[in-house]
DNA sequence: TACTTTCTGAACACTGTGTTCGGTAAAATG
DNA sequence: CATTTTACCGAACACAGTGTTCAGAAAGTA
């Protein structure tokens, strides 16, 4: 079970009075329609009370700092795209089938696609490390044994660096870019030259 | 070698004042050694006119911000790494060339190898993507014709976007964990992970 | 209603940034 | 060597942003 799973239900409990979570939620929409204009980095606590309609010493009761802000929210976000959901039990065992795999994969970018305008402003500066790290440990998770099994010529440790490190370059590019292809052409483009044309 | 001290010789213009030459160095100096210990964003000014032991308005007489410091550091150095001494005139078409691609790979993995220390503890944060940048530029440079050439069943953008992210990948994971491999092997890993074991 | 929790916002201490300026030291010039 | 130019020094300052405190107001709960 992920560490994030784990997060989501703390952020939003359901025996919170409805003050605190009208206030965690005016933050958040403060944050992210102030991300959609500049970045995290530029962006100060008092613009996002101003944005939020909130008191000062309200932020601080919820959160300790900006940067646990960002955490939080972002916590929040990819735990919920890169969820349980996209990787049923019964799915587990790929032991082999290719045919399967570029369904997973072409549902992650379904997802992630879903969320394309949180995604898109939080992808510049700090977060996007968050973005990595989560979406790294969930494919290490989903794929780790399947990447085992490739036969690629290579130590097991560089082998999971390549296939997991290129398909999260990959995503990153075609989020920068815009999400212009559809995801099943991404996901055939990527096995294209991560098989080289090799079939299943 | 220091870095900083071949660094010297390109950011001292030869009519620059003496006086200046030493606080630039001192700066440099002074921000390569805090850097070892804590990340880029956690140091102050005032820190780096400690260690560098100048004068406060020295320091802003040299640089208008931090960031422009580390901006002008990280250009003088990669600069320097990926410099055209590792791209002869002569060697621009390798119309198909491996070996010729695996020796310039593998000269560049020792260029930065030279520079363990300094380019390790820059990797840290805001300046990974400075070197990113740089690199990208410089491979797609160095390659964007070769890669071209290659067969992959995929669009151009594509294969660039995966043949250039993938090794700038590779290179960051190799730099992440220590430099634990010689060169010339995760050149080999890395050509076999990209043409799958197909001969040149 | 009575009680509890949260929100409010002004005031405050604190850290770090970048500027200013008169005085000092060092280098270049002739 | 004397003169002029240039860079350095560093204290003082203005400013912006962070995070805390606290007493009173408002909203939720039972």
């Amino acid at each position: 079970m992920f560490v994030t799973e784990q997060i989501r239900e703390n952020v939003q409990q359901t025996d919170m009075d409805r003050r605190q979570q009208k206030t965690r939620t005016a933050i958040y929409d403060a944050l992210t329609k102030l991300l959609i204009k500049r970045r995290f980095e530029d962006i100060t606590v008092q613009e996002i009370i101003d944005e939020a309609n909130i008191g000062r010493s309200t932020f601080y009761s919820h959160f300790e700092t900006k940067d646990q802000l960002l955490e939080e929210m972002c916590n929040e976000m990819f735990s919920h795209v890169f969820s349980d959901s996209l990787m049923p039990e019964g799915s587990h065992d790929f032991s082999g089938n290719h045919a399967d795999i570029r369904t997973l994969l072409e549902h992650i970018l379904w997802h992630i696609s879903d969320h394309k305008d949180n995604i898109s402003s939080i992808m510049n500066g700090e977060s996007e490390k968050i973005f990595t790290r989560y979406f790294s440990e969930y494919l290490e998770k989903a794929f780790g044994k399947i990447i085992e099994h490739l036969d690629m010529n290579v130590p097991l440790e560089f082998k999971k660096q390549f296939v997991i490190g290129s398909f999260i370059n990959t995503v990153k590019w075609w989020i920068s870019t815009g999400l212009k292809q559809e995801p099943g052409e991404i996901i055939n483009e990527y096995l294209t030259c991560l098989l080289g044309g090799k079939a299943g």
